[in-house]
DNA sequence: TGACGTTATGTTATAATATTACATTCAGAA
DNA sequence: TTCTGAATGTAATATTATAACATAACGTCA
């Protein structure tokens, strides 16, 4: 029985006020965008809704499909290219495990973050990981390895999967 | 000027005696096989090999090629259901970073591995990481996250790129 | 031995993910 | 307005991965 923990790094897998959430997320990100002269444009706001639509991770297709019928465009670079200004600045992540992206809950700056996903409902929480001071930067340090990026992802079972079904 | 270590799971990019190294593996996974009844065929033990020769990862399509110049598989199933067998049975592991594997440098058992891939030369190193004991572990543990495996990814330069060209 | 069940391989086709290249449009600065 | 750079539209293609089914090899046990 985890606590019953408010911390938003990890909301994935909380009841929350998803509607909130989101909207909190893309007021963040317009609020940043326009701060740093940032270009949010219709199709790169769109997909970063889609992605807060839920703490899923979607692959570009099926945002891609999703932008088609909202008539933002049809060709995979589309997708590509909104998702690579979302994930520059920290908008959103590549789940390298699973080839997709998901929103970064965003409730740290220029973090390392972590993920765990759950292999049976798919979502996805995110934490903030600290690799320099593991098991993982100890050997980068012993051997000399200047670590520039992490990927860091768990899979395994969310609370509520745990109990329920298969 | 990192220590120059001879700590054999951070090989990769250190000086070793690579002959060896290869033929220690192979041993090692053929001795496995053995006794534990797994048919180690020649085409996944060719695949082995062909990791083996270096230490960097190679995709399924490099791997396909070079046993299509043996006469041992020409479509990519053949790569892949060898590579299936070799993740499976610990003998080489999936860097999700890259879409690619590598010959697992076996030096400890059941373990959760953690690699670093230099950005210029492509080798990667493997070092033995405890997912559970950092924040990842804690983050899980306080939501109630059953991590199952772990995906743990470092890029960065090298001590060898570190120093040298671009 | 030979019939059977299982595991591995061969092969075709196709799915899923991602990028290159180039034309066009748009927004903002000069 | 004109220029410039950024963003988008679009076609084509590259790369990674799997599904599905046929065939062959292997082990075992009657």
């Amino acid at each position: 029985m985890a606590k019953k923990s408010l911390d938003p790094q990890t909301l994935a897998f909380a009841q929350h006020d998803h509607g909130a959430c989101a909207a909190d997320a893309l007021d963040y990100a317009r609020g940043v965008c326009a701060q740093q002269g940032l270009r949010l444009t219709p199709v790169r706001e769109r997909v970063l809704q889609l992605l807060l639509e839920s703490h899923s991770a979607l692959g570009a297709y099926d945002l891609l499909e999703k932008l088609k019928a909202d008539g933002l465009g049809s060709q995979p670079p589309v997708a590509y290219r909104a998702l690579e200004f979302l994930v520059a600045h920290g908008f959103a992540h590549k789940i390298e495990r699973l080839n997709a992206f998901v929103a970064c809950s965003r409730t740290h700056a220029g973090h390392s973050p972590a993920f765990m996903i759950c292999r049976l409902c798919h979502q996805v929480a995110e934490a903030h990981a600290t690799p320099a001071s593991g098991k993982l930067g100890q050997a980068a340090k012993s051997i000399g390895f200047k670590i520039e990026k992490t990927v860091i992802e768990a899979e395994g079972l969310c609370p509520t999967c745990q109990g329920g079904a298969a």
